[in-house]
DNA sequence: TGGACATGTGACCAGATGGTCACCTATTCT
DNA sequence: AGAATAGGTGACCATCTGGTCACATGTCCA
């Protein structure tokens, strides 16, 4: 069961952990197949070396994939590592539980 | 930030980004209840005072909650943000695209 | 060919985080 | 009461990570 951790899915939580780079998959998922100054510029309160230090982590985690083209190149999300952690990790937690339980969640933390 | 973020969400990421916070999580799923005292032998190559940290973050995350029992302390797994964090954006990627994708790939994995 | 444009690399700094320790509080048992 | 057990605090240090910069590379167009 703790055998269902894997690097992919370590590197994928990480990726995920920070506020920008799951903007960034957003806006790779509002549009997809943007360049590396579009996607500079979905993030203008940062430099450009920063976005794409962000948006290196995701390709490393497989979330985002590249290709380019010419002088430019191009971002396309991958969902399927997140698919393969939310089917694997999170419906483990998720799925028995939390659709009844939703409603006395308020019940529950009394004790505390 | 987009519309879907919230305090509470990223809190979870950030939780969740840890392998020994997933870990105690996992012993948790698995036994329900348990001291901190217990929490602490379930992860033996650190001390309980690294363990109760991490512990403590997933208290602020809401992923555990706790009570107290005469001189120890119960926790006990909240799977709801959990939940609430597949539901509004893990299923937003996961489920246009990755339930086919996922199905193959684990048919793949499996059968190869 | 030269020069502007789009992106990549490595060093570097500051702040956050993981982990440990010495010490403290509260509860239980005798 | 006093000792032993369970847990909590705050300071502290090492390391990781986020972010920036100067500079290098490659590509397009006149």
């Amino acid at each position: 069961m703790a055998a269902s951790e894997t690097d992919e899915m370590g590197a994928v939580f990480r990726a995920l952990a920070d506020p920008t780079r799951r903007r960034l998959l957003d806006a790779l998922f509002a549009e997809d197949g943007r360049s590396a100054g579009q996607l500079c510029a979905e993030v203008p309160e940062m430099t450009r070396f920063g976005v794409m230090k962000h948006v290196g982590v995701l390709e490393q985690a497989g979330l985002v994939t590249s290709r380019r083209e010419g002088r430019t190149k191009l971002h396309y999300l991958n969902p399927v590592p997140i698919g393969l952690v939310a089917d694997r990790w999170i419906s483990k937690y998720a799925a028995p539980f939390t659709r009844a339980m939703v409603g006395l969640r308020t019940g529950l933390e009394s004790g505390a």
